[in-house]
RNA sequence: AGGCGCGUAGCUCAGUUGGUUAGAGCGCACGACUGAUAAUCGUGAGGUCGGCAGUUCAAAUCUGCCCGUGCCUACCA
């Protein structure tokens, strides 16, 4: 036994063992950024450029993300699955150019400064505009620097040095030029919108400045006498409404009622003493409400005359509640959708100026003219008959007394609800009509031209295209202008006299050079005169003081980044984003292009989800799920989080969590060992030569086909980015069939064959290709990983495997017929292999090298073993078939017989009288010496 | 509430036009090896394919309803 253990020990020195410097454990936390630091100093960036120099471009142009603070898992995403697009297409030889951006304008950053303001005890108003801009500046540039340096550790390759931005100079210029191309073609239109309206600040809010508290309304039942009506015995009734705010009657243009909701018509008889419903008076209300409205308005006794169905009234046509008082405009009726029987009387009354589906219902679907009726300060305006000077929000009961006094109404209530208020404030807002700048989607056909764009852009996957395709079908005209102070300034002058806009190319044009020298602040601090030149007097035009809606800002990328850089090209092959963009980014790409160009800026748009958490929750604070990709990347690597990318079905959303990390680890260090595998082995290749493809084993030949199927799929999945795809793929191949099978039946002849082996030689040469087929496949997706085992390959420092391509593999590879044997090959094996585990159970055997076995099969299946070594195969001692007649496969495992050899550990009947060794071992060693 | 999606083993995913006992990898359990060793190899156990109903000789796959979930709108007189 000693004897033979110290026989086993001399032996190890003489057999060829993997041997490398690519350590098993990776380290990525350290060793990334190390990596990175050589990536700077090779400049990598300008290297691969170089390189790639005239080859056909592919452009994925990168969506700009906010400036304005950390990066979480979604930015994580988005930026690692363009990169690893970029870095597959640059494999496949192109010319990958990959500019970052970032947007900058906008409201978020402007209430940074604000909460700045607020802590220093300064009023915002006093501040000069300027100086807030800059502020605002300062601190978009101070996120953007802090953004780089984060998406920059996820391995993300771009021209981080000269990223684009929208507040750049030349950026702001061209955002403004593309705003006069819409102003001298005819579609950018001032119109009015109700919107958001704080009397109190005297500003507009976006709907995120809106907090919703309870407030208690005066709130009034008003009827309005139909004057037409389809059925004629209702005219002269009443249409009763129902409303909490009564400041909107004098703007009330319409009414609204359900088509499909039951009406009744009831004769009042008899009401209460205080009652304002008059006795002999006939209305009509929603059925299902009608209990509550005599409750609410002292109807004590009734009488049903008639019954009908909303649509019923189709075409009618009612007098306003204060006719007599000098509002006698007529109030139609419409079928509104949206009429519930919930509360109120199944009637809406519309003020067009003064709710979103009012102006919808009203003003867009039925071209009523929308009113001025309330002022900045919320005072009903000088025009107003009777109720000029009241209040919007204190005066309700007040204008409620009024219109009962001109018996208007049947009943005055109250009602505590929730209710928009102000963030700052605190302060009740309401809807308020403003002047607003608008972008046609029809005069000047935008909206058919988006259309059929879209129509052409490929979509992955698909179902995006329909889903912008019904957005854009059914959106309103585009309202690009916002009461706001930090952004590109809509740059038109608007004639006093006419209330026209100005459309002169040359003022365009003088706007534009202005604003690239010195950028857009201009247009708040030089006098009109600069911009309006000599023809025109500036005492004769106003000039407009609204921002652009930040979505045309980035809207416009194409414009000044696409099309302005050389090295980029229009329209890009992709944009990339996360699904919310069909709203966002996508849509407003698309006006921005198709109103200026009549084209997509894209060929190709992808979406991905979003991240959930490991139980599919969406990631808020207050669940205490949120995963940072700066914690992961510090704990694992961030070629972790890239593999959990590419190992997530990223269409839809995708999970993240402990367990799904630990298996992305698991898959790390899969392939992780099979590239060291591959270096241990190579150890010394390069002092051999390589065979001949021709003279090589059949299974170096499978090897070989397998890598040619492999390189054809995984480009075909890369570029139809299905990367998920990819990776399974190659997961599979590492570990089925190079650990599993591969590595393992040619270890004994890496190990124990003669280093020159023509065998061996070959085993290595297709290993070699192996192992630079791989390192370029996963170069992609694992970016440190894959430049580290280049590293320990080529041993120059000078060198990346990101400059590198995809291994060209020779046509003459390919080979389905023995991928099909070796497919039958393998599942021989593996009744093997099953029978060889129920031997060791019984404990016949432990490892493989002990047994012997002998297969019967019937010939047909024995065919595909033929020219096969088998112990080989089976990494067994001995094997041995025998044809039956029996179609099952049927394995004998018994004890190989013979003495264990101490070098290549088979049990061989040779042994017993060689010495402890078998011949080709002591072959090997003799020829050693 | 509406529009667009999603729901297959503990986890990540395959499942072509409906067609045998629903697949893979990981994990897990058990075992082997100790010459890929904080590795490697083998074997095995895991699923009423979200639920219910229907169409059909046959449904994970088609239809309807429901439940859960995500994105985008709308949350109102």
């Amino acid at each position: 036994m000693s004897d033979n253990q110290q026989t086993t020990k001399n032996y190890k020195d003489t057999v060829f063992l993997p041997n490398t410097t690519f350590p098993m454990r990776g380290g990525l936390p350290q060793k990334e950024p190390e990596i990175m630091a050589r990536w700077e100093r090779l400049d990598l960036y300008k290297k691969l450029r170089k390189e790639r120099k005239g080859r056909e471009k592919f452009i994925l142009h990168d969506g700009p993300p906010y400036a304005n603070g950390h990066l979480h898992i979604g930015h994580a995403l988005n930026k690692i699955l363009k990169d690893v697009i970029n870095r597959s297409q640059s494999m496949m030889g192109k010319d990958a150019n990959y500019v970052p951006g970032w947007d900058c304008h906008g409201l978020p950053i402007e209430w940074k400064i604000e909460e700045e303001y607020r802590e220093k005890g300064r009023d915002k108003d006093e501040v000069p505009i300027e100086e807030f801009r800059r502020e605002c500046r300062n601190f978009a540039a101070h996120w953007m620097n802090v953004q780089s340096e984060e998406f920059q550790r996820l391995g993300v390759l771009g021209d981080w040095k000269d990223p684009y931005y929208t507040m750049k100079f030349e950026s702001e210029a061209i955002i403004a030029a593309e705003i006069g191309k819409f102003l001298m073609q005819g579609s950018l239109y001032r119109g009015s919108k109700p919107v958001m309206w704080s009397p109190v600040e005297k500003t507009a809010l976006a709907e995120a400045e809106v907090e919703y508290n309870d407030h208690t309304s005066t709130t009034i039942f008003a009827k309005f006498e139909l004057i037409e009506c389809p059925i004629e015995a209702l005219i002269g009734n009443f249409i009763v409404i129902w409303t909490t705010t009564p400041w909107t009657i004098p703007g009330n243009r319409a009414l609204a009622y359900g088509k499909n909701i039951d009406y009744i018509v009831v004769l009042i008889k008899r009401v209460t003493d205080t009652s304002l419903a008059l006795e002999g008076q006939t209305i009509i209300v929603s059925e299902l409400l009608f209990e509550n409205i005599c409750a609410q308005c002292g109807i004590l006794e009734y009488k049903v005359k008639n019954k009908l169905k909303g649509h019923e009234l189709k075409g009618s046509i009612a007098n306003h509640p204060m006719a007599k008082a000098g509002y006698d405009h007529t109030v139609p009726l419409f079928d509104g959708d949206y009429v519930t029987t919930e509360q109120g009387t199944g009637f809406v009354h519309i003020a067009p100026g003064h709710g979103p589906e009012d102006y919808d219902l009203a003003h867009i679907k039925n071209g009523i003219e929308v009113p001025d009726t309330v002022n900045e300060n919320g005072v009903l305006m000088e025009h107003l008959p009777v109720f000029s000077g009241l209040h919007v929000l204190r005066d309700n009961l007040k204008i409620a007394q009024i219109m009962a006094e001109h018996d208007g109404l049947i009943g005055i209530g109250k009602l505590t609800h929730s209710y928009p208020h102000s963030w700052r404030s605190h302060a009740p807002v309401i809807y308020r009509n403003t002047a607003q700048w608008f972008i046609s989607m029809d005069t000047d056909g935008l909206r058919e031209y988006a259309l059929s764009a879209l129509a052409q852009t490929l979509f992955y996957p698909v179902a995006g295209q329909r889903r912008l395709t019904s957005m854009i079908e059914n959106r309103p005209d585009w309202c690009l202008s916002r009461q706001r102070a930090w952004g590109v300034p809509i740059p038109v002058f608007v004639e006093k006299k006419s209330g026209k806009p100005l459309k002169d190319q040359k003022v365009v044009d003088r706007i534009t050079s202005i604003f690239r020298t010195e950028g857009c602040d201009a247009w708040f601090t030089s006098p009109p005169s600069r911009f309006l030149g000599e023809n025109y007097d500036p005492d004769s035009y106003e000039k407009v003081n609204d921002i652009a809606d930040v979505w045309f800002d980035s809207g416009s990328t194409h414009a000044f980044v696409l099309e302005q850089r050389e090295d980029l090209h229009s329209p890009a092959d992709l944009y990339l984003e996360g699904s919310d963009q069909h709203r966002g980014w996508f849509h407003s790409s698309l006006l921005e292009s198709s109103g200026t160009r009549f084209k997509a800026p894209y060929k190709g748009v992808l979406t991905h989800g979003f991240v959930l958490d490991e139980q599919g929750r969406k990631m808020s604070k207050s669940l205490g799920n949120v995963i940072q990709p700066q914690k992961i990347i510090q704990q694992s690597g961030a070629d972790i989080l890239r593999l959990w990318v590419v190992s997530s079905d990223y269409y839809d959303d995708l999970r993240i969590g402990t367990e799904i990390l630990k298996r992305q680890s698991d898959h790390y260090r899969r392939i992780r060992n099979t590239l060291r595998y591959l270096l241990g082995a190579l150890d010394g290749f390069d002092n051999l030569q390589s065979v001949q493809f021709d003279k090589m084993p059949e299974l170096e030949k499978w090897v070989a086909a397998r890598l040619f199927d492999l390189d054809k799929t995984i480009k075909e999945k890369a570029n139809i980015y299905d990367f998920h795809a990819v990776f399974t793929e190659l997961h599979d191949f590492c570990n089925g069939d190079l650990s599993a099978f591969y590595f393992d039946i040619r270890k004994d002849m890496l190990y124990c064959d003669a280093i020159d082996d023509e065998s061996r030689r070959a085993a290595l040469t297709i290993m070699d290709m192996c192992f630079k087929s791989l390192v370029a496949w996963i170069a992609p997706i694992l970016c440190f990983t894959a430049d580290e085992a280049w590293f320990a390959y080529t041993k120059n420092d000078e060198d990346s495997i990101h400059l590198c391509e995809y291994q060209k593999i020779p046509l003459g590879w390919e080979n389905s017929e023995l991928i099909k044997k070796w497919s039958k090959v393998r599942s021989i094996r593996s009744e093997v292999t099953t029978a060889l585990e129920k031997a060791r159970i019984e404990s016949k055997i432990g490892g493989s090298l002990q047994a012997s076995v002998k297969l019967s099969l019937p010939e047909e299946e024995a065919t595909h073993l033929s020219g096969i070594d088998l112990p080989t195969l089976f990494i067994t001692s001995d094997a041995q078939i025998v044809i039956s007649k029996n179609s099952k496969i049927k394995v004998e495992v018994n004890l190989a017989v013979g003495d264990k050899c101490g070098r290549c550990w088979k049990i061989l009947p040779e042994v017993i009288t060689n010495d402890g060794i078998c011949k080709r071992c002591e072959e090997v060693v003799t020829a050693m010496v």
